[in-house]
RNA sequence: GUCCCCAUCGUCUAGUGGCCUAGGACUCCAGCCUUUCACGCUGGCAACAGGGGUUCGACUCCCCUUGGGGACGCCA
């Protein structure tokens, strides 16, 4: 049979493409995708946009397709692609295809657009960017909209040393209705629309072109992106229209500003995601807190990933934009670390040590660390600051902390103790506790009095895990050690102040 | 400037016309627990942007104003 349209000659040619895996027509399966472009590091609001799109996907039984967008061969940089694979691979974002590159593809737009020069839905535009410029100046002079005019859309004749651009052909009337999963019908007019440019002149793509046809090509059905595309939504709808393709299901989530309400950014403080993992904040931790941002179910604060799977659904994303609370993160990463799988705190709990210099091969098992620190550490790296000394010397004990606890007064107790502690076998909390009951006992002063002052001499500060755990973790030999420098230490005190 | 979106405690949110004297969470404050710090627990401060409608009845529906955000590139 011989097509007489070339809309279907269009068609034909798409299912014959074959970089993407063959359409399973049988099965038309839900398919999301994340498409960012490489032209910087991975944004904390972009892994929330991607997290929306492979919840969804995962949600329903679909597919989750990464995409790079790398049409700009200027800006794109490996660099970057590099953090976006990184970034997505910490989070543990995985993808059922992919990653795809935009840059492998640019034969099939210019197949594409070659055909919408051929029927008329496209034309060549011979403007230079002076013209375009000069042209939008004085659009933005006269308190006009800047938007090409068009003066190019009957043109015959190319320009002599002009390598033209492919333009889009908008319609000039009518409306488009943009029917979106989280804003209901947005109507656009196409009067405030104008003729984008769909090739550069250097033969490569533009965004709204690429994203169209790749979409169409993997059969996305769901499109899940950031509110910021919204308006841009309609022209690729034309687009969309003039190829005779299927429009996916638009759901434009609402962005994330920083704590002031501007647009997230450096100066907010961390937005590469990766940032966060040096940080010591948990993956499942920040998707936590990412997920609450625009989505809730009823007053649940703390979801795992299984959890956040069953519940989710774009039906219950709100459409305003969220701030970014790096106290709330805090919060939620606590109270993931207190509930976290022991194996994997103390993996990387080992990365924040190394990362400290600090050597874990003298001193306690990381879980027992884990053990009695989780639930006083906001971040790994917290929980590492927080406890080096059972791992590093002590050579110096914090001067506001000594000038309290190692009194003169303590001097006879903590000496008893540290007799009683040199008799402990086998060295444990249990007995390390009796001991300390023992001599305060003795000596008729509480336990607190006591119990104080060796934590100062045991760790050097003030603050601690419960002192029988703390003093059992440094190990014996280095809390003797430690005791009886603080023992001199007090005897330098007496001696010094004369008294 | 034009177009589009948004609007409940400081922040994240619940709320889909009567369940609201507006609920939860973070932060902050007070207290309890306690050998320090945390955790945990109890309590407290704190909001429907303003104005018009619609309705017997509006946080909820409509309109306007105001405020915030976004788009208007040979960036994505």
């Amino acid at each position: 049979m011989i097509c007489q349209w070339p809309i279907l000659g269009r068609i034909e040619a798409l299912l014959e493409f074959r970089a993407f895996p063959a359409a399973n027509p049988a099965a038309m399966t839900l398919k999301t995708r994340f498409a960012p472009s490489p032209t910087g590091d991975l944004h904390i609001g972009s892994v929330r946009t991607a997290l929306f799109c492979w919840l969804y996907a995962r949600r329903f039984g679909g597919q989750f397709v990464l995409r790079v967008e790398d049409t700009d061969r200027e800006r794109s940089t490996q660099e970057s692609i590099d953090a976006i694979l990184n970034g997505m691979a910490w989070v543990g974002l995985d993808y059922d295809e992919g990653p795809y590159f935009q840059s492998e593809r640019f034969p099939r737009y210019r197949e594409v657009a070659a055909n919408m020069l051929a029927d008329g839905s496209a034309y060549h535009c011979y403007c230079t960017p002076e013209e375009l410029e000069a042209m939008r100046a004085e659009q933005i002079a006269r308190g006009e909209n800047p938007r090409y005019d068009g003066r190019c859309r009957e043109r015959r004749e190319p320009r002599d040393g002009i390598e033209p651009v492919v333009r889009f052909k908008n319609p000039r009337e009518g409306v488009v209705i943009v029917d979106d999963m989280v804003r209901g019908p947005v109507e656009f007019d196409n009067s405030g629309l104008d003729d984008l440019i769909i090739m550069r002149a250097d033969g490569t793509p533009t965004y709204h072109f690429s994203v169209v046809i790749d979409d169409s090509d993997s059969e996305i059905t769901h499109v899940i992106r950031g509110d910021d595309h919204l308006n841009n939504t309609p022209r690729q709808i034309n687009i969309i229209e003039a190829l005779g393709l299927t429009r996916p299901q638009y759901a434009h989530v609402p962005m994330i500003l920083g704590e002031d309400g501007s647009r997230l950014s450096k100066r907010h403080g961390a937005v590469n995601v990766l940032e966060y993992r040096e940080q010591g904040y948990l993956a499942d931790a920040l998707l936590n807190y990412l997920v609450r941002l625009g989505w809730s179910h009823g007053d649940q604060e703390i979801f795992s990933r299984d959890e956040m799977i069953r519940l989710f659904d774009i039906e219950d994303v709100n459409p305003s934009a969220a701030r970014f609370s790096p106290e709330k993160l805090a919060w939620i990463n606590q109270q993931h670390i207190m509930a976290a799988d022991i194996d994997i705190l103390s993996e990387q709990l080992a990365v924040q040590y190394k990362r400290m210099g600090i050597d874990t091969q003298q001193g306690p098992p990381l879980k027992a660390v884990i053990d009695a620190f989780r639930e006083r550490a906001t971040t790994l790296e917290e929980m590492a600051e927080s406890s080096w000394y059972l791992f590093d010397d002590v050579t110096e004990i914090d001067a506001k902390a000594s000038k309290k606890h190692l009194r003169p007064a303590v001097k006879e107790p903590l000496l008893a103790l540290r007799n009683h502690l040199a008799e402990q076998d086998p060295w444990e909390a249990s007995a390390i506790h009796a001991a300390i009951d023992a001599v305060a006992a003795d000596c008729e002063i509480n336990f607190g009095k006591l119990g104080q002052p060796l934590r100062v001499a045991v760790t050097g500060g003030s603050v601690s895990p419960p002192i029988d755990i703390t003093v059992e973790l440094v190990g014996k030999d280095r809390s003797l050690e430690r005791i009886d420098r603080a023992l001199a230490y007090i005897d330098k005190r007496i001696s010094g102040s004369g008294s």
